[in-house]
DNA sequence: TATTTGCTGGGCAATCTGCATAGCATCCGG
DNA sequence: CCGGATGCTATGCAGATTGCCCAGCAAATA
C-alpha cells in the first residue's frame, strides 16, 4: 500500500509520458524491465494505478461549462436521488458530502444557458428539495495527483 | 471538435480496455488500423483526449480522506491565493467560482485528524479570509466521462 | 542457516508499431 | 458534370516491443 521511491518516479513518468512502453520505461528508470513489469503490475493490484483510461476534455467534446452544484435531499430519499443522476450524462461525479448541502455534484454543459437545461434535468426530481450552483470561472489548479504520488513516495523511507 | 460515432466507440473502448494497442482496436471496431491511428491522432490533438496518463487512487495512496473546501478571498490576493494552493500536494485541484465563496479546491487527507492539518495549511495564507469544509462521504458517482462522450457522439449525426 | 522476495541480465517467438503505398467512395466548389 | 480534397480500406515491411521464460544474486526473514 505504501509506496517508495522507484514507484513513485515510475507513475510520474507514465503521467508525464504515457505512451511510452515498459522498455522505454525502464531505461529511463535505470531499472531491469522485469522490475517495472514487477511494480507496475503490482501498482495496478493494489490499486494505487486504476487504469490507463483516455483523459477526457469535455470542453473540446462541446461541454465549455463547469458548474458545482449542492443538492438538498428530502430524508430517505437519498438512493433514488443517486440512480437518478447517474443516469445524466452532464453529471460528472457525485459525492455525498457532510454539512447542511447533502449532495456535491459537478457538472457540465454546452453554454451557460444549456447549464439551466442541465440543473432543471438534475433538481427535476421529487427527492431534491433544493440546489444551489457555483459555476467555475477558471480553474487554476487542474485534477492533478503528481505531488501527492511525490509527497507519498518522499514518505516512505521515513514513515 | 465534435466527435462521430466511430470516435465515441473508440473513446470508449479505450476507456475499458486501456492497454489495448491500435491494432486490436481496429479489430474490436471492425475498421481499418489506420482509420483507428487517424481517429487518435486527430483525438489528441483536437484536445479531446488529453493523453492516456495513470489513474491514480488517492486512497491507494493513504489518502482516504476527500474534502471540499470553500474559501473566500480578500479582495485582489487571488494570484497569491493560486500560488500558495499549487504548492500543497493535497490540493488535487483549485476552481474560482461565482457565488459567495470565491474558490472550491478539492483536498485529501490521510485521515479527519490530518484533514485539520491539510486545512490549516490551506487557509493559513494571509489572502484568505474564511474557508468551508465539507468532508466526502461516499463517491455514488466517481468522475466519468464516457456518458458524455456517448452523448456527444450520439448527437453528432443529428446535431 | 534455510527460505523467501525482489532485482538483474539474458534469450526467444510472436506481435505490434511506424511509415508508406494504392485503390475507392464521398463531398464540395467551379 | 468535373477536378480536387478528404477519409477509409487493404497491404507490406523493417525494426521495436511484448510476454514469458530462466538463472544468478543480494537482502530481508524465519
Amino acid at each position: 500500500m505504501a509506496i517508495d521511491h522507484l514507484d513513485g518516479r515510475l507513475i510520474v513518468l507514465l503521467a508525464r509520458e504515457p505512451r511510452i512502453g515498459v522498455l522505454e520505461a525502464s531505461r529511463r528508470l535505470g531499472v531491469a524491465r522485469g522490475t517495472v513489469q514487477a511494480r507496475m503490475d503490482r501498482l495496478q493490484s493494489n490499486g494505487v494505478i486504476r487504469g490507463f483510461g483516455p483523459d477526457v476534455d469535455p470542453a473540446a467534446l462541446g461541454y465549455p461549462v463547469t458548474a458545482f452544484a449542492t443538492l438538498e435531499i428530502k430524508q430517505g430519499q437519498g438512493a433514488d436521488v443517486r440512480a437518478h443522476l447517474a443516469t445524466v450524462a452532464e453529471v460528472l461525479e457525485l459525492h455525498t458530502i457532510t454539512g447542511h448541502g447533502d449532495m456535491l455534484c459537478r457538472l457540465v454543459a454546452r453554454s451557460n444557458a444549456d447549464l439551466q437545461r442541465v440543473i432543471d434535468r438534475v433538481v427535476g426530481f421529487d427527492g431534491i428539495v433544493r440546489a444551489s450552483t457555483a459555476i467555475v470561472m477558471e480553474n487554476p489548479v487542474p485534477l492533478r495527483f503528481i505531488p501527492l504520488v511525490e509527497q507519498a513516495s518522499d514518505d516512505a523511507g521515513r514513515g
